[in-house]
DNA sequence: CGCACGGTTGACCTGTATCAAGCCGGGTGG
DNA sequence: CCACCCGGCTTGATACAGGTCAACCGTGCG
């Protein structure tokens, strides 16, 4: 947690300074919703456990899924530029976060620079994720789509010590759809697909990597 | 400038002390890059005149653009993450920016809480933009997005001050298709279908838009 | 135990890519 | 100053990836 969250080479009474912010914690039910599209914005959360995911709200009301998140990611970065949340975040799963008021946050990182420089780091690298996400969604085909995802979530897990190639989903078919710009039964084939090509193996939510070189010589294809 | 530029809400004597950090005035040349994939983050840049293009690179090689700059635009956001840049930037046209140096900017941030609040802001607009991409790429259909697309010039050219439904495109169609996630085929056709259906004229890079609503209700198409 | 939701699979359709040919206009060199 | 050339654009014919619609299955929750 304390490598991925906020702190990163903050001393030790510095993270307590910090989590002196920490003014409220949150535990959602799976489904439950921690913000919605233009609800104020208060501070960003730390997730602590569980996973979430992150949706946009198109005008004609259906939802795109903008990201997924797990434990020690930060979320609600959205709501900063406009003093409201321009997406919304519901559990997966049950999950508990920890609120950190923004301007409290504001507030000490203006005397701790670690601190201010960590926040600045945190929200350039959603920008650089984000990035990798209109290049998947710009130009690259569904099988390459799902192999990336697939390959996103295996490093993440192994990061956060689990295996890197065997883990339970904890998004719906169309959810991951959603995600990647398709469809679920889209989605629902290239499982079936990489299976049979030995790539993976799948029981529902539970997925097993069976050839990572494959997937990643898959992502990067020359031309 | 100031209105769009990083000042917002500033004094004028902080706004001042913001001008003494620009260490750096430079100008490029049509095509020419201000920073490429890998170069070393020094600083974030605004965008005086002229305008640009940022692109990723993928690891094929081919570049998909995530985006198109225009005056008052803050560009280089992506190198604060890791120190070094991960997508390149490249002039349309003959451009200026003015450099302002990460370190020091974070130094004056510091002491100026309205200067760390725009900062902030700055870059979760930018999270937020991204966000819109992402819906465009995901869920949209070819005319939704090059309606968006052209939306979007307007009211960016609204807000400075020029006409919302006329101005010049800076960038080829090939640029455009790969923004939008479309070949540049796609795009021309668009462009031909928008005209026969007396949405826009188009002439080259000039563009007419003669039926905003028309194409605001393209976008938001109920379902 | 049963039902409902999530997932799989098949048949068919369509939007966009691909390939190919030709056009237009602006900049360059003779 | 004109002609040529080349990059950018348009348009047509055809291909195919992924979407749509539909039927069925399986499994885990109430």
């Amino acid at each position: 947690m304390q490598e991925l969250c906020l702190p990163g080479g903050l001393e030790s009474d510095e993270i307590l300074a910090l989590e002196r912010l920490i003014t409220a914690r949150r535990r959602l039910k799976k489904g439950e919703t921690l913000y919605q599209t233009r609800d104020p914005f208060v501070g960003i959360f730390a997730l602590r456990f569980g996973s979430a995911k992150t949706a946009i709200l198109a005008a004609d009301g259906h939802e795109q899924v903008s990201g997924f998140h797990m434990v020690g990611d930060i979320i609600g970065l959205d709501g900063i530029g406009t003093g409201n949340h321009t997406c919304e975040c519901t559990a997966l799963e049950d999950t508990e976060v920890c609120l950190l008021p923004f301007a409290k946050l504001e507030e000490l990182a203006r005397v701790v620079p670690s601190l201010q420089q960590h926040l600045h780091r945190v929200m350039s690298r959603e920008i650089v994720r984000e990035h990798g996400v209109m290049l998947l969604l710009g130009s690259m085909r569904a099988e390459e789509r799902l192999a990336v995802f697939l390959l996103n979530l295996s490093q993440r897990y192994h990061r956060r010590g689990y295996s890197a190639s065997e883990f339970n989903l904890r998004m719906t078919r169309e959810e991951i759809g959603s995600f990647l710009g398709l469809k679920l039964e889209t989605v629902s084939r290239l499982f079936s697909r990489f299976h049979d090509e030995g790539l993976v193996e799948v029981q529902q939510r539970s997925v097993r990597l069976l050839d990572l070189d494959a997937l990643r010589r898959m992502v990067n294809r020359p031309v």
